[in-house]
DNA sequence: TTGTAGGCGTTATCAG
DNA sequence: CTGATAACGCCTACAA
C-alpha cells in the first residue's frame, strides 16, 4: 500500500492537481467553490493524504525542521529550555532536529552541515557555539539565533540571558540577609562559559556596591574533573573544603546541579542546619532546586517566553532589537537560604 | 551567496553532473580514474558543496531522520535513552527528531503524521505506545522498534527492558541483607505503564519466592498528583508516612526520581540513618542516583547497547528475535540499602 | 569511463 | 474559478 500523492487525491476528487493544492494549502488570494473545496478535502481524508515533505522542500526550500544545539542533555537547564522550545513549536507544526555537541567542535560543525542538508528553517542555539565561523556563515542563509549571554565576537541575533543580573540579584538577596562572607563555586567546563564569567561579575558588582571588600567573596573553581551530569560532585567536594574552613556563611553554586552538590554535602554531614547554619544558592530555577529538601534558592530568566520568541523569531525571520529581548531576570527564594548566622 | 548545487560543482570540475553523483556517492560497480574523481572532490571542496536533502530524498525516500518518542523530558531515565541514541545515529550521520508526547495521545498522533510527513527512516519509541493503532499501521511502511516492555497487544519489534527481572534482582538484594518488610512506592501516570506493572510483578515473584507472605510487600501507590518531573514529591510525601509507621525496613521507589525524593525526606529526618534505620533503592540508574547521597541503589537495564541495537535495527530493517533482546538487567548497588535493622 | 535524458511529488505561473 | 505545464536538484537507466 503506497502512500498516496496529490495526484491521487485529485483524481479521487475528479479535479486537477492545482485546485488540490490550493485547497489543502489553503492558498490566499484564491477563490473556490465550497463544493470542490469538500470534495477535495474527503479525498485526501479518505486517501489518508500526507504531502511528500521532499517534494514540498524542493519546491518552497522550507522543511518544517528546526536545528537545535545544546551542550549537553545532563544539565537540567537545557532539558528545561529544550522542552520550551519543542513544545511551542509541536504547536505551530515544526519540528525539532536535536543537536547535541558535547562541547565538541567537531561534532557542532558535523551537526552544523547536517543542518544545511537538511534545509532547516532556523537554528538555534542554547549556548556559545564553538565554531564561530562555520555559524556565522551560515547564519547568511539560515535564521540563527542564540539564546545565551550576548558576546562582542559574534554577531548573531542573541536573545540576552543576563547573567550579570542573575549574579547581582542573588547576591543582593544573600547581603541582604547579612552575609558577610560568600563563596562562588564554579566547576570547570571544557569550553567557554561567558554566562559563568557574567554571572561571577554581578556577584562581584553586588559586593562591591555594598561597600564590602574584596575577601567577602571567594572565588572556587573546584579541580574535580566531572562527566557534566557529575557537576554536582564538584559542589559535593567544595562543600567539604568550606565546612572545614568555617569561613563563609553563604555558598552560591555556578548552577544549581552544583548548588544541589553543595547542600548534598550539607545535608550529610552531622549537625550542619541549612539555612541556620549556612546558606545554599544558585542558578537555573531546575527542577531539582524544586525537588531537593530544603528546596534550593534559585534564579529564573523568564526562559519560557524567552524560548518561545527565539522561535517566532526564527520563523518570521524578525530582527527585533535584542536590547529590549533580554528577560528580567526573577528571584526564587526558597527553603536553603536565611539569615546570616552571629 | 546561493548554495551550491552538483550541476555547480559539474560544471567547475568540467565533468557531468552523473560522474558527480557516482563520485560523492562513491557509487559501487564504478570506476572512474583517480584524475575525474579529485577534480570532482576539489570542486566540491571548492564551492562548500552539500547535496540537498530533498532532492536526494525524492529520489531515495530516505532522510536520514529518526524519530523519537518519549513521553517526557522530566525523567532522567529518558534523557539518558535520547543521550544513547543521539551519540550512535550522529556517528552514522542521521539525525533526531525530537517526538515527546507528554503522554497525550493527540500530541502523539500529530507527531506520528509528522514523521510520515519527513518520511523517517524509523521511528524508536521509548515506552508503550498510546496510539496503537496507528503505530501498527505506520510500521507497515516506516520500520517501527520499541524499547520499553514487551505487550501481547502490540504487534511490533520489542527491546524489553524486562521490568520482571529488574524487579526481582532488586528484591532479592533486599531480601540478601534480611529486609521482611518492604514498601513499594508508585507514583501515578496518567497512562498506562507497562514496566511499573512488570517491577511489580517481579518484587512480587521474588517475595515470593523467598517463602515470605503477602504482609512482607507493601504496595503504596501515592496519590499526589504531581507534574511528570516532580514525582519526587510523591516519593518525598511517601517516606513520610512510612517513617511515621515505623514498619517497612526497606522501601522500593518506582524509578530513581521516586527513590530521590523517598531519600530526601529521610535525609531530612533528624535521626534516621540510611541504610542503617532504612534501605532505599529504585529503579533506572539515572544520575540522581549517582548524585544522590548517600548514592542510591538502583537498576541497570544494559541500556546503551540496546540503544544501539534499536538503531541498528532501524537502519538494517532487521527482524531480530525479541528474544534475544531483553537486556540482562544489572543491580547497582549503592550506599542506600543495608542490612536490616534487628 | 563518461554523458544524456527522464522522472520523483510538489508548487507556481499562466492561460482558459 | 480551474487546468496544463514548467521548474526544484538529484539519481539512474541507458546510450555513447
Amino acid at each position: 500500500m503506497k502512500r498516496a500523492t496529490s495526484k491521487d487525491v485529485a483524481k479521487l476528487a475528479g479535479v486537477s492537481q492545482t485546485t488540490v493544492s490550493f485547497v489543502l494549502n489553503n492558498t490566499p488570494g484564491i477563490s473556490l467553490s465550497d463544493e470542490t473545496r469538500r470534495k477535495v478535502l474527503d479525498a485526501a481524508r479518505e486517501l489518508n493524504y500526507i504531502p511528500n515533505s521532499f517534494a514540498k522542500g524542493l519546491k518552497t526550500s522550507r522543511s518544517k525542521l528546526l536545528g537545535i544545539f545544546l551542550p549537553t542533555m545532563a544539565n537540567p537547564f537545557y532539558q528545561k529550555l529544550m522542552q520550551y522550545i519543542e513544545n511551542y513549536t509541536a504547536e505551530l507544526g515544526y519540528n525539532v532536529m536535536l543537536c547535541c555537541t558535547y562541547r565538541n567542535a567537531e561534532r557542532e560543525k558535523s551537526y552544523l552541515d547536517l543542518c544545511v542538508e537538511h534545509q532547516v528553517d532556523g537554528i538555534i542555539y542554547l549556548f556559545t557555539p564553538n565554531w564561530v565561523k562555520q555559524i556565522t556563515r551560515i547564519s547568511h542563509n539560515i535564521p540563527v539565533i542564540l539564546i545565551s549571554e550576548k558576546s562582542e565576537d559574534i554577531s548573531i541575533n542573541t536573545i540576552s540571558l543576563n547573567g550579570f543580573q542573575c549574579g547581582k540579584i542573588l547576591t543582593e538577596h544573600l547581603l541582604q540577609l547579612g552575609h558577610k562572607n560568600i563563596a562562588y563555586v564554579m566547576s570547570p567546563v571544557t569550553s567557554v562559559s561567558l554566562t559563568r564569567q557574567m554571572r561571577l561579575q554581578g556577584i562581584k558588582a553586588a559586593v562591591q556596591n555594598a561597600g564590602l571588600g574584596e575577601d567577602a567573596l571567594e572565588v572556587i573553581t573546584n579541580p574535580v574533573v566531572a562527566s557534566d551530569n557529575l557537576e554536582a560532585n564538584a559542589g559535593f567536594a567544595a562543600m567539604e573544603s568550606i565546612l572545614k574552613k568555617k569561613r563563609n556563611t553563604a555558598v552560591i553554586g555556578v548552577n544549581d546541579l552544583v548548588s544541589f552538590g553543595l547542600l548534598s554535602k550539607a545535608l550529610n554531614m552531622d549537625g550542619i542546619r541549612i539555612p541556620e547554619d549556612i546558606s545554599i544558592c544558585g542558578f537555573d530555577n531546575t527542577y531539582l532546586a524544586h525537588m531537593a529538601h530544603p528546596t534550593l534558592t534559585t534564579v529564573e530568566y523568564c526562559t519560557e517566553p524567552l524560548c518561545r520568541l527565539a522561535v517566532d523569531m526564527l520563523l518570521n525571520n524578525n530582527s527585533i532589537d535584542v536590547l529590549k529581548l533580554s528577560g528580567e531576570p526573577k528571584l526564587i527564594i526558597g527553603e536553603s537560604t536565611g539569615p546570616a548566622p552571629l
